[in-house]
DNA sequence: TTTTTTAGTGAACAGGTGTTGACAAAAAGG
DNA sequence: CCTTTTTGTCAACACCTGTTCACTAAAAAA
């Protein structure tokens, strides 16, 4: 029999403390530090348990840290392939990208925050699987650019050059999106109007665009 | 005429240690972490010196990441005043900066390291000190850009436009530079290579360019 | 039910952290 | 020379770090 002293401390806190554990880490990252100066007691402290019940669920902090990357790109590769099924190439296409692109980066805010801070200040590990992320986006592009009839006499490596060029752009502008209160709708605004203007620009070198230098081989 | 000044102001060679704490941190950033995630007692022990000995010469180590902060934009600076001397308006005038520019990052991979690394890991005021460089730097192209007689006819919006279009993509071309090895040449002359191409295209682009959108008024 | 596996707690450790204060050597100023 | 200011050292503090161990409540399996 055993005497229900009525409240000692609780402990029902059931299987949602893994995550737990990352909303913390996400919450951290966004309103302090970038994730690789976080400290495994502040994580545990804000996702309120011991900080010893950190590694029921995770090896160590580096672990947090890889699956919280994977779950950031799971959700960006899902949106990447709804704007790739509203794409239609007409004169509205590039518009309707960089509006889809850029409201999800607004709805999403914390997790573009983590990668963008562990783009450069993380361990090695981290920047690779980032940098293989985007790689993978760059590539995705140049095919995807292959299909268009104007586009598919250049060659993989001119098209390889071109999707990373507008790669880096977004990327950029997805920066400078992060730096601005998340409030501050005209800011979003300009950013969202200049990445047009800047993509524009973009394709009208393109269409002017031919391989002077064959380069390699 | 050009005795000695008699002045109080004495200044014999008080600086070895400074600038050994400064080496040091950056010698850290380089090899290990950000510098937002260096501790004091590692710097001065790199250093060789005693912790206590740190206070000496900067109030914390954030005092620390500023001066270093200016001696990366003090040295950076004196190198663009560098490509615009060169810069004649022909042919080559493209390639010649882009050379230029990627040397000196060669050359300073440190200091490179220690900005890529602070400007989205670091606290508020470094990310607002970098940003604010940049601003600049962007500012200053769109002036240059302004003095050539086939650009004199955007408006300065557009310029902007321009200019930050190619400041963002050094940026990023800079960052994928620096993760590259110190000595692996190759990948360094892809990465040049790339630059140019991505240049001129953008060039191509601006030849074609008609502002469609006057916008604000 | 009983048994086993999972997921939480709390105390304790060895070590790193920023910062203090008192003190000493060395350089600068007279 | 002597005095003052600068610049280093050493010891100590209170705190935070990752990680271990033994223990227990709760959930799952039997």
């Amino acid at each position: 029999m055993t005497r229900e002293t009525p409240s000692k401390t609780r402990k029902p806190k059931r299987g949602q403390t893994r995550e737990a554990l990352m909303a913390a880490a996400l919450d951290l990252v966004v309103k302090k530090a970038p994730f690789s100066s976080l400290s495994l007691r502040e994580v545990t402290k804000r996702a309120g348990v011991v900080p010893t019940a950190f590694y029921r669920h995770f090896s160590d902090m580096s672990a947090l840290g890889l699956t919280l990357l994977d779950e950031s790109f799971r959700t960006l590769r899902q949106m990447m392939r709804q704007v790739r099924q509203e794409q239609r190439p007409d004169e509205n296409m590039l518009r309707g990208s960089v509006e889809t692109y850029f409201n999800y980066v607004g709805e999403n805010r914390a997790h573009f925050l983590f990668v963008a801070k562990e783009l450069f200040g993380g361990t090695p590990t981290m920047r690779n699987a980032i940098r293989r992320e985007i790689r993978m986006f760059t590539n995705e592009l140049a095919m995807d650019m292959a299909r268009f009839p104007f586009l598919n006499h250049f060659s993989s490596e001119d098209l390889q050059m071109m999707a990373a060029l507008v790669v880096n752009n977004v990327t950029a502008l997805t920066q400078e999106m992060l730096e601005l209160e998340e409030n501050d709708e005209f800011g979003q605004q300009q950013v969202l109007i200049a990445a047009e203007k800047q993509l524009r620009l973009i394709f009208l070198g393109v269409t002017q665009w031919k391989s002077s230098s064959p380069a390699t081989s």
